[in-house]
DNA sequence: TTTATTGTAAACACCC
DNA sequence: TGGGTGTTTACAATAA
C-alpha cells in the first residue's frame, strides 16, 4: 500500500550505517552458525551430537571468547558499565571511537536509528528495571532516546507491536492481578534469544567500539543512552561465556525438573490457540528441553509444519530447536533460568495463559526455585486428579521417559566434563605457546 | 535468482 | 463508543 515510509532507498541511504542494518538477519541464521556467532553463542550444545562434535573439535571459539573477555568491564553490583557511543542527544559523545560515529549522532534525531525495531525493543526492555515493559513504555523509551520517531509517522508503533507479536525474541507476560495497572501485557526478552539479540547489536555499525570507551562512572538506570545496548551486549556476553561451564549443569537441572512437565505434555497435547503457543510450535526458546526430547522421541507433541515457518522465525527455527535442545545453554545464568523458566513454561503447560503473579512466583521459587516450581507440582496434581484409565501405562511410560532423561542428563554432564578438560588443555597450551613466543 | 529478514500498512478482535 | 493493545496477513525493499 503505497510507498513504505522509512524503507525507501533514500531513507536507508541517509541512515547511518543503514546498509548494515541487517538486524537479526544474522542471528536468525544460527542454524549454520559461523564462528562469529559462536563467540556469543552458548557452547553446551550437547544433544546435537554433530554440532557438539564440531565445537569440541573446533576450538577457535575459545580464542574469540578470550578476546571478548578481555574487553569487558563491570561496574559495581555487577552492573555493566555503559559505553555511550551513540548519544543522539548530543551529550556524552566520547572522543574515542571509530570514525563511523563522528557524525551519525548529529543526524540521528532526524534520520532513522541504525537499529532494527527488534533491537530498539530489546534495548528498551533491557533498560527497564524489571526487564519487562508494557508496549506504551516501549514507545516512550524509543521516543525518548530516538527523537526521530517523534516526527515519524505513527506506523512505527504498529511496527513495534508487530515485532513484539511476531518476533520470538519477545515474550508476553500477563500483568499481575488481571491487568489492574493499565492495558495490555508486559513484554520481556526471551532469554534464549538474548545472545542472538546481542549478536545483532554487535553487528550494528559501530558496536565494535563498545569495547573501546569506558565512561568514568556507572550510569544511572534512568539516564541510559541508547548505547545501553553496549552494556547489555557486554554483560550478556561475559555471562554467557564465563558461565558457560555451568550450562550443562543447568541443563541437567532443567531436565530433571522438567520431566514432570514433559509428562504433563504427554497427557495434554498443546492446543495452538495463542500466538505464544504458536511461537512455541516454531521451537520457541521457552520449550523445555525435556519437552523437546519428548517431541522428538515420542512424537507426542504437535508436529511442526514447515509451512508455518515464515516471518521472523523462518530458517532460524530449526537451528533454534537445536539450540534449545542443547538445554537452556544460552541462558546467561542460573538466575535467568530461575526467573524465566517457570513462568514461560507455565504458560504452555495447559494451553492457557496461567502466569503466576509476581507474588506467586516469588513464593513458589522460594522453596525450590528450579525444582518444584509451582506449576510443575500443580500440573502433576492436576493430572493425578483426573484419574484417567491409562494412568498406569502413562506412569510406566513416564518412568521410561524419566530414565531416558536421566541418561541424557548424564551425557550432558559427561560432555561438560569434556569441555572443561578441553578448556584446561587449551589454556595450558596457550600459556606454553606464549612462553615460547617470549623466548 | 532465490531466500531470509525487516519494515510498513491494514484489518480485525479484544479489552478497558 | 473510542482508543489502546495484540494478532495476523500481505506486500515491498534489501541483503546474503
Amino acid at each position: 500500500m503505497g510507498p513504505i515510509i522509512g524503507m525507501t532507498p533514500e531513507n536507508r541511504a541517509e541512515t547511518p550505517g543503514a546498509e548494515k542494518v541487517a538486524g537479526l538477519s544474522q542471528i536468525y541464521k544460527m542454524g549454520s552458525l559461523p564462528e562469529a556467532v559462536d563467540a556469543a553463542r552458548p557452547k553446551a550444545t550437547l544433544v546435537d551430537s554433530e554440532s557438539a562434535d564440531d565445537e569440541l573439535t573446533n576450538l577457535n571459539w575459545l580464542h574469540e571468547s578470550t578476546n571478548l573477555l578481555t574487553n569487558f568491564s563491570f561496574g559495581s553490583e555487577g552492573l555493566p558499565i555503559v559505553s555511550p557511543l551513540y548519544d543522539i542527544e548530543g551529550d556524552d559523545v566520547p572522543s574515542l571511537g571509530p570514525s563511523c560515529y563522528q557524525n551519525p549522532e548529529k543526524k540521528s534525531a532526524t534520520s532513522k536509528p541504525p537499529y532494527s525495531f527488534s533491537l530498539l525493543i530489546y534495548m528498551a526492555i533491557e533498560h527497564s528495571p524489571n526487564k519487562c515493559l508494557p508496549v506504551k513504555e516501549i514507545y516512550s523509551w524509543i521516543l525518548d532516546h530516538f527523537p526521530y520517531f517523534a516526527t515519524a509517522p505513527t506506523g512505527w508503533k504498529n511496527s513495534v507491536r508487530h515485532n513484539l507479536s511476531l518476533n520470538k525474541c519477545f515474550q508476553k507476560v500477563e500483568r499481575s492481578h488481571g491487568k489492574v495497572n493499565g492495558k495490555g501485557s508486559l513484554w520481556c526478552v526471551d532469554p534464549e534469544y538474548k545472545p542472538n539479540l546481542m549478536q545483532a547489536l554487535k553487528k550494528q555499525p559501530c558496536s565494535s567500539a563498545l569495547t573501546i570507551y569506558t565512561p568514568p562512572a556507572s550510569p544511572k538506570s534512568g539516564s541510559l543512552s541508547p548505547h545501553y545496548l553496549s552494556s547489555v551486549l557486554k554483560q550478556n556476553q561475559v555471562r554467557t561465556l564465563k558461565e558457560s561451564d555451568i550450562d550443562a549443569a543447568t541443563a541437567m537441572m532443567l531436565l530433571n525438573t522438567s520431566i514432570q512437565q514433559g509428562i504433563l505434555e504427554c497427557e495434554k497435547p498443546l492446543p495452538l490457540k495463542t500466538a505464544m503457543q504458536k511461537k512455541r510450535s516454531y521451537g520457541n526458546a521457552f520449550h523445555h528441553p525435556s519437552a523437546m526430547r519428548l517431541q522428538e522421541n515420542d512424537s507426542l507433541a504437535t508436529s511442526i509444519d514447515p509451512k508455518e515457518d515464515h516471518n521472523y522465525s523462518a530458517s532460524s527455527m530449526a537451528a533454534q530447536r537445536c539450540a534449545s535442545r542443547s538445554s537452556m545453554s544460552s541462558l546467561s545464568s542460573v538466575d535467568e533460568v530461575y526467573e524465566f523458566i517457570p513462568k514461560s513454561s507455565h504458560v504452555g503447560s495447559d494451553g492457557s495463559e496461567g502466569f503466576h503473579s509476581e507474588e506467586d512466583t516469588d513464593v513458589d521459587y522460594e522453596d525450590d526455585p528450579l525444582g518444584d516450581s509451582g506449576y510443575v507440582s500443580q500440573a502433576c496434581a492436576d493430572t493425578s486428579e483426573k484419574g484417567q484409565p491409562g494412568k498406569k501405562m502413562r506412569k510406566q511410560s513416564c518412568q521410561e521417559i524419566d530414565e531416558e532423561l536421566k541418561e541424557a542428563a548424564g551425557s550432558l554432564l559427561h560432555l561438560a566434563g569434556i569441555r572443561t578438560c578441553l578448556g584446561s588443555l587449551i589454556s595450558t597450551a596457550k600459556t606454553q605457546n606464549q612462553k615460547q613466543r617470549k623466548k
